[in-house]
DNA sequence: CGCTTAACTGTTCAGTTGAACATATTTCTC
DNA sequence: GAGAAATATGTTCAACTGAACAGTTAAGCG
């Protein structure tokens, strides 16, 4: 019962507001609703606005124009900050060191909505056995809670990496997925930056792609 | 010289315009603008809006309310669909057999704007040599242009598959990253679907994880 | 010194917009 | 058949909004 709790014109109307976001970058105003759907009276699409919103499939800022949000739009998208290299610590995150960003919605990207998510452009080749590759984008969150086998970013001597985290034996160490990689055993303190959530890669062209 | 083309005035309220729009889901009015930077006039934020739109920082809907677009907006975030299975054709791609969307924006999915993208869920290890795993979701551009050694989306007996395109001896085949796989040759027609311009993973909790 | 451009003020105006009120019809369930 | 919910109408209103007009001030340039 929870797949559906929208009646047909109320569908319509909201895939209307939807729609026309998208193609036109803004959201339709009561008497624009009202007139594709040939009302007499825009005091319809406000009941129907007020319905969508209660439902929760529509939030809005009172007696503003045009001030409809689609939660797709709010919710689900996320701009997410590439950081080429952290310096330091989670701390020193600031605008400088942002190389780019991504935007991609919070559902491919497996992000939850309470922790903060980042994302890092791989270098070299230590986690191609995992299928991380040189140039990857990797996302990750500021999570606590770490588990065995989960692929972090860590700080390492001043220096960001990625590995996989292994406990074993009751000892933390960073996991190299690259034979030709040495594995790290932190001598004190292991400080993880952020757990993988999510990759994108860009595909290059074969003609600017290294041989194998 | 092309780098920077607006004062610091005219970035300022640029970077408004966006911050807005991104927190609060709309963007801000000529009168929000207009308090935000403490002046006395509206006429002064219309000054601006033309000239960012002038230099092409800025498009608009015409006496519309909040009707502001910035092009990092509409340009560059793509609202790609995801294809459980294509099943006949590319005249087949209709909203139904639709899974889901990803957004992304243009420029970390490396596509062309004159094409169609579209996404495709991987499904099986043949790819795995190609560092492409079981569930990625593999984004594609309907291209004519397939080069030797793109990854590309073919149909073949009416299933769609994910292979390296290799041209031999004048010849193409599709050949699978993974030497469990074997090779494709077509018998008479190759149809091309789309090739490979980016890929999206989604990390797998440890626990759910299939061990290897 | 003129000329241009950027930055800004003060005011008016018409069209747009969300909201509210009172009421009617249909559809469905119990 | 009563009641609830969904659907719809017609109208009025205050606030919001973009746009325009007519100016001012400062900086840079040749």
């Amino acid at each position: 019962m929870i797949k559906i709790m929208l009646t047909e014109r109320q569908r319509g109307i909201l895939e209307f507001i939807q729609t026309e976001q998208r193609e036109k970058g803004i959201t339709p105003s009561t008497r624009e609703i009202q007139h594709h759907f040939g009302f007499a009276s825009q005091t319809s699409v406000m009941q129907y606005i007020s319905t969508l919103e209660r439902k929760g499939f529509l939030d809005r800022h009172a007696r503003k124009a045009r001030a409809l949000i689609t939660p797709v739009q709010k919710v689900r998208i996320t701009d997410i900050p590439i950081y080429g290299q952290i310096p330091a610590g989670m701390a020193t995150l600031t605008e400088q060191t942002i190389e780019g960003h991504v935007s991609l919605d919070a559902r491919s990207v497996n992000a939850s909505k309470n922790s903060r998510t980042f994302a890092l452009r791989v270098r070299g080749d230590s986690m191609i056995d995992a299928h991380v590759l040189d140039g990857d984008i990797v996302i990750l969150e500021d999570r606590k809670d770490v588990q065995n086998g989960d692929i972090v970013a860590a700080l390492i001597d001043g220096e960001t990496t990625l590995k996989r985290y292994v406990m074993e034996h009751g000892r933390p160490y960073l996991k190299a997925e690259n034979p030709l990689y040495p594995n790290l055993v932190p001598a004190r303190e292991l400080r993880i930056q952020g757990v993988m959530v999510s990759l994108v890669r860009k595909q290059m062209p074969v003609s600017r792609r290294k041989r194998s």
